[in-house]
DNA sequence: TATTAAATAGACATAGTTGTCTATTTAATT
DNA sequence: AATTAAATAGACAACTATGTCTATTTAATA
């Protein structure tokens, strides 16, 4: 499968926008930044996203299917299923320390554009479902000790999760979500 | 104590800006439309605050003040040390409400503007902290049945709150802060 | 009431925003 | 090699942004 002439454009602009929306927000990078760092022209930006919205958009997609795989091949590394939940923390953890404690890109989405377009909402809410729905699954294959419910442990894993990047972004350091790994072992 | 000239304007000005920075956002919402809504001059807005930036800054340290006062007295009003953890819950679940599931405004500044001013991410620091401290003293004295530390139990609560108003923004209702409540009731 | 300080309206400078359009060059396909 | 499609540079329109400045009016104080 060789790479179409118009997919690496795409790419570029993707690539550019992913990295500009993360690292200084959405508002505040402007078409003239991405198309200059991505190394294109304006009229294929244009092309191939008919505004910065569906910019936006379609790099939240990309990220939400991109991040996911990763994650999922992650857990699926390990076989124990309790030790299954306890990636998830190492994997955001470590995530968090290589970007410099940037926090979480669907949750900057949201803060900076979620009211203003719904699909962007849209997008966001589907990545953290499709989240939360895989963290129900390996509780319930886990055995843990029952001490909570299933969906309370699920809901617990999955606040931490978000509550402990959150903390990341803010302090700069990841102690916060080192200590939620080491709680929910306690719990399991 | 009656209001001076000058603090009437200000007021204007912080309050008009701290509903179009929530609403909109910091970089969506520009100075012309803060003016006009605010009802007062621009000349008047630059003599008091210095820049946009400035103007966050000191809305951030309002809503600290004013935010964090009512906090206190809402969980002053308790008196059994365990439900004073609970009432934690109680008051932002029902902020949240209030307010249409907006979520932070702290983690919403520190997503769009944090990276830009370190006098931004200062003033979020500090009011992350403070909530991290008083919550740290009634964990002291809440006199939990110690499943787990004083550090961890106070690490869990500050995360499931922000966890859970996240969840909350990202949709729209109030689920999983309910849940957190429980899960909390059942570790004290 | 006269003085002083503050708030006002609004023009203005400068720069940036998104998005469109044209003319040209590049590259892939027949 | 000729044709077709795509990417390019860059001018341009229309608008918005922050911040400055002047001239005027308002209000508090002495």
């Amino acid at each position: 499968m060789i790479k179409q002439r118009g997919q690496v454009v795409i790419d570029k602009i993707l690539d550019t926008a992913e990295r500009l929306f993360f690292t200084q927000g959405y508002h505040i990078t402007g078409i003239n930044q991405v198309i200059e760092e991505a190394d294109i022209a304006k009229a294929s930006l244009y092309k191939h996203f008919g505004s910065k919205t569906d910019l936006l958009v379609a790099y939240l997609q990309r990220l939400h299917e991109c991040w996911f795989n990763k994650l999922e091949a992650d857990v699926n590394k390990e076989v124990d299923p309790k030790a299954k939940l306890l990636i998830l923390f190492d994997h955001h953890l470590e995530r968090q320390v290589r970007n410099g404690y940037g926090g979480c890109r669907f949750i900057k989405a949201n803060d900076e554009a979620g009211m203003s377009d719904e699909r962007v909402l849209a997008e966001i809410q589907k990545a953290k479902q499709h989240l939360k729905d895989f963290i129900a699954r390996l509780v319930v294959n886990s055995g843990h000790q029952k001490l909570l419910t299933d969906k309370e442990l699920t809901g617990l894993i999955f606040m931490m999760l978000d509550g402990g990047i959150i903390a990341a972004s803010i302090f700069k350091q990841a102690d916060d979500l080192q200590s939620a790994k080491a709680i929910i072992q306690k719990l399991l």
